[in-house]
DNA sequence: CCTGCCATCCCCTGTTCTTGGTATGTCCGT
DNA sequence: ACGGACATACCAAGAACAGGGGATGGCAGG
């Protein structure tokens, strides 16, 4: 029973083409797991401006209405425990994962006299690029459904991963190449290394490291080692894995 | 039958109460999911020297080896798709997430004589305080278990949790934070603007803009800017966001 | 065969950065 | 009222880099 309708969510999330469609998914879906309620929230990483990501929920008006209103979500537990946590967590467990302020408690109450109760909620980032939640809720006079929170676990992943699809054109752009020793060059100085420096790790010269980089910057059309970085680390030409590591050990 | 499995699973994990214990649970689940080979990686942002993380894996000792090799390129393009994705993806799928160079698919092929084929790696992120993933890999005459790859994604993201909740006592972690001036300079850092041109936008002497990012270097303990610029995105102090849109724009 | 791409090495000039200082004024919390 | 954190500003020495030249050899493809 699992197998098939994980599949089948999976296919008809695949499907999903808007964000209302990924919307209406989700509020069927959370009613077939036992939920009450779902919110998905993506934050893009644009600290201003327009469109900084999406909020998709069915929580009732109200507590939608108080949430913005008192610009709760600086002070929401459950975002902090977010930052807690590789995978979901029932609210119950807020009180293990972090401190909760009094504020804290009180917010929770509000909730529960707006209809949300316990909820489930699924955390997930992306350095540098997104963060987003996915949470499933329960009203206050019922419990989670305990033996589908592995599947809820899966659905919000899915949700999400298909909710930052949908957003700002994520393919088709020609990314500049470059080669493999421009890239390596490129590594060590992400890492932090200097020109010369990379030149003893690579048993190179100097000038040669110096002249990779240069080409390098020529394709991106930056003229800066730390626009090259960034933007390679942007392209995924080089991740956050190759060189924060190095940062310690040195 | 998957509600059984990963009901057991879960228990199973829970219960483990050390690295081994974590290793020979994950051995033991992937071969009943249909996998040949695991590997669980957990970097933690401890800025200090001890407890930097944990490996576990029952690759070939062959694969292992040269591995490191390639490590010292940081060229990896399963970690670096880590970063692209919220949920697991199949190796197959790398090229449409990052750019593949030469240098990848041999890693690739090298990975293939060795003995492993295809792949299954969940990724998962905590902002400043830690980075893990979870592969799942079959040899390179098999193909991948289609129907348990969720069921592989749950496995993965419990298992990193569990690592995560043996590791040190994630209390009290230090991420360092800037000032609004200094988080401003840097903005613009990395917009690949000199000290001197951030000091005209921001309207302050330029040996002030220089005297903020000294500063923020010294609080990231890194001596150059890319460095810099790469800490703080990674901490999500700044986004991508904030930075790309400037390169068409400028 | 020739052309283009890549990797390697070299030089030069001026600019920018890093690193070490010092110093002033504001604001905040105790 | 005092210490501490912050923003501001300045100086100076030396290392590192950006941007402009060239030059060599290897290797793949038309």
């Amino acid at each position: 029973m699992y197998a098939h309708f994980a599949k089948e969510f999976a296919t008809e999330l695949i499907n999903v083409r808007s964000d209302t469609e990924l919307s209406d998914a989700l509020a069927e879906v959370s009613r077939r797991l036992g939920f009450d309620h779902f919110a998905l929230s993506l934050e893009l990483r644009s600290g201003s401006r327009e469109a900084p990501g999406l909020l998709l929920h069915d929580y009732p008006d109200e507590w939608a209405k108080v949430y913005v209103a008192f610009d709760l979500a600086g002070q929401d537990p459950v975002r902090r425990a977010c930052d807690k946590s590789f995978i979901g967590f029932a609210w119950e467990m807020l009180e293990q994962m972090i401190p909760l302020t009094r504020g804290d408690r009180q917010m929770l109450n509000v909730g529960k006299e707006c209809g949300i109760g316990n909820g489930y909620t699924v955390p997930r980032h992306l350095p540098g690029l997104a963060r987003g939640t996915c949470t499933f809720a329960v009203s206050p006079d019922k419990d989670l459904p305990r033996c589908r929170l592995a599947l809820a676990e899966i659905v919000g992943t899915l949700a999400l991963s298909r909710a930052l699809a949908l957003g700002p054109s994520h393919g088709a752009e020609t990314v500049p190449l470059l080669s493999d020793r421009q890239r390596e060059c490129l590594v060590w100085t992400a890492r932090g290394k200097t020109a010369a420096e990379t030149a003893i790790i690579l048993g190179i010269g100097t000038e040669t490291v110096i002249q990779h980089l240069k080409m390098a910057r020529e394709r991106y059309q930056v003229h800066c080692k730390q626009s090259l970085v960034v933007a390679a680390l942007f392209d995924g030409l080089i991740g956050f894995a190759d060189i924060i590591r190095w940062r310690d050990a040195d």
